[in-house]
DNA sequence: ATTGTGGCCTGCCCGC
DNA sequence: TGCGGGCAGGCCACAA
């Protein structure tokens, strides 16, 4: 398999934050939505060239998977990334390619772009149209980052649950940033089943997970992607629990392909 | 309220 | 060689 980069996950959404900074403090000159499907919360080109043009971007923000642009002044502009969005400024990219994308580019998929007046460009890029620009996002919609999320509110977000403890964590209302490639890494990590219902852990399991969500979070950074976690090169037909060798077991949980060593995993 | 399911979107991959 | 059916998963609407 080719060593391709994955969803945009926190890490890929932290990447594209980076480089957004530098996009800050450019007066946008003009914006062009190509795609209507593209703009959500109810807004539309009009509504976007008044709160934009004439506007700079002066802070990059990312709450969970959702990266939003504070603009001097006007509503904060939210670009949530789907499964194949990219983000590039000035006709860069942030990260390589996408797992489930196309590894090419091709600007019919520009989805939605910002002008500046300097000539360059911010562009979001979206094959499968599964991302989206909206104004104004409401940020109570989301749980606490996985990045900087403390113990007593992971264990706020998983307390009385029955979901199963994946489910749980994809949860965006619950946990903010984590994905599917990222919570098979994560319960690997921790020796935690997925199908744990997520109220039923302990003290040391809840100590367990929070600490390896954290440093995962802050790996897979470094790292550069959600796909390169030490679970993802297994996370297919055939593959084996680098831990221990037992073969993983793969099934539908939360609604994802699921990928998990039985053995250490309980 | 919580939890589960299906659909959206479309490029890619596999088998015929 | 072309074709068609699955597949991938973030997010949302909807049902029970």
């Amino acid at each position: 398999m080719a060593t391709l980069g994955s969803v945009p996950e926190l890490p890929e959404v932290e990447s594209y934050r980076r480089l957004a900074e530098s996009a800050l403090f450019r007066t946008v000159r003009s914006i062009v939505t190509p795609d209507a499907w593209f703009l959500k919360g109810g807004v539309d080109g009009k509504v976007l060239r008044r709160a934009l043009i004439g506007h700079r971007f002066v802070s990059a923000r990312r709450i969970g998977k959702l990266l939003v642009l504070e603009t001097d002044g006007g509503p904060p502009l939210g670009i949530r990334f789907g499964m194949t969005g990219t983000l590039m400024v000035d006709g860069a990219a942030a990260v390589g390619e996408l797992r489930y994308a196309p590894r090419r580019h091709d600007p019919k998929w520009d989805r939605w772009s910002a002008r500046f007046d300097d000539g360059g460009t911010l562009v979001v890029s979206d094959p499968r149209r599964l991302g989206g620009v909206l104004l104004d996002p409401d940020l109570s919609l989301l749980g606490p980052d996985s990045a900087t999320i403390t113990g007593s509110q992971l264990a706020a977000a998983l307390r009385g649950s029955r979901a199963p403890l994946k489910a749980r964590l994809l949860d965006q209302a619950r946990v903010a940033g984590v994905g599917n490639l990222m919570a098979d890494e994560v319960l690997w990590r921790a020796g935690l089943s997925p199908l744990r219902p997520a109220g039923s852990l302990s003290a040391n399991e809840l100590r367990r997970l929070h600490r390896n969500l954290v440093r995962t979070v802050e790996d897979l950074i470094d790292r550069g992607g959600s796909h390169l976690g030490d679970l993802m090169v297994e996370r297919q037909p055939g593959g084996r629990c680098p831990r221990d060798g037992a073969p993983l077991t793969r099934s539908t949980v939360g609604g994802r392909t699921s990928w998990w060593c039985p053995r250490h995993q309980v």
